[in-house]
DNA sequence: CGGACCGTGCTAAATATTTAGCATGCTCCA
DNA sequence: TGGAGCATGCTAAATATTTAGCACGGTCCG
C-alpha cells in the first residue's frame, strides 16, 4: 500500500466524505486550495497509485475513491482504535456517545441500544454466552 | 495549526498509542524505520511546530504529544465522522458495535449499554425529552 | 462558421520532506 | 583515568511533494 502524502490525504478524505466530487469540487474544498491545475495533478497521482479513479459525467471527470467506504471505514476505525483508544472499542464508542465529540439524541441513544441488542443477539447464537438472566 | 507531513503524523500515531517513547522506540515503531538520525531529525521538527515535546530521563529524552489525548480524540473523532459517517455519531458507533473493525464482547456490550442510559440521564437533565415512559 | 469557454494532458520548476553524517558531550565501568 | 557507548545538536544532500504553466481538443452558442 502506497502511503499517502498530505494533499492526497486530504483530496481522499474529502472523497470519502462526499462520494465523488470534480476536480473542481476537490479543489474547492481543500484546505488552502491550491489551483485547479495542482488539484488535477494531485488527482492524476492518486489515480497512479491506485487510490481513486475517474468517470465521465460528459465532457468532465468525476472522481472517486477505488476502495470502498465500508472497507475504508473498517481500516480507519481500527486505525483510531489502535491509536487513540487502546484497542479498546468500548471506550470509542464511549467517547462517541458521551456527547465530547458528538451529540446523540434521544432517539439515537435508542437506535444504539437496539443496535447492541442484535449484536448481543448475533455474539450469543456463535457462542451462548455466561447466561445474562435467565427469563 | 501546522499541517502534518506523513512521517510526523506516523509519529504522532506512536505517540498517542504508547502515550510516550524515546527516540529509539520510535525509530523502531515506525515504518519502513528510517535511521536513527532521521527519526530525531523528525522529532526536532515536531517539537518546533509544537505538536510534540520532551522530558528528560536521566541521560534521554522520552517523547510526549504536546495536545491531550483526550483533546485529540476528539478532533480525531470529530474528522472521522465526517469523513466516513456523514457525521453521524450513530452510525460510527454502530460501526464498533456490529463487529467489522473490533470485536466487543458481552461484557462490553453491556457496559456500553450502562453508558447509554447515562448519557440519556444527562441530556434529559438538560432537556427533559418527549417524556419516555412517565415511571 | 468560429471563437470563447472548459476541461484535459503533460512538463518543468519551487518548495517541503526525509534522510544520513559528523562533531560533541556525558556516564559508567574496567 | 580514559575510552567505549550512547544520546544529542547541527548541517547538508537526496528525494518527494506540491505547485503552476502551457498546449490541445471538444462544445456550444452567436
Amino acid at each position: 500500500m502506497e502511503s499517502l502524502s498530505r494533499r492526497e490525504r486530504q483530496i481522499l478524505d474529502i472523497l470519502y466524505a462526499r462520494g465523488k466530487a470534480t476536480a473542481a469540487d476537490i479543489q474547492a474544498a481543500l484546505p488552502d486550495s491550491p489551483s485547479y491545475s495542482t488539484t488535477r495533478a494531485l488527482l492524476r497521482i492518486l489515480e497512479e497509485k491506485g487510490h481513486a479513479r475517474h468517470e465521465e459525467d460528459g465532457t468532465r471527470y468525476v472522481y472517486l475513491p477505488k476502495v470502498s467506504r465500508q472497507k475504508a471505514r473498517v481500516t480507519a476505525l481500527r486505525h483510531m482504535l489502535q491509536t487513540f483508544f487502546d484497542g479498546s472499542a468500548v471506550d470509542a464508542a464511549a467517547a462517541l456517545v458521551d456527547g465530547s465529540a458528538a451529540n446523540m439524541s434521544a432517539e439515537e441513544l435508542s437506535q444504539l441500544e437496539a443496535l447492541i441488542e442484535r449484536a448481543r443477539a448475533k455474539s450469543d447464537s456463535q457462542n451462548p454466552g455466561p447466561n445474562p438472566k435467565e427469563k
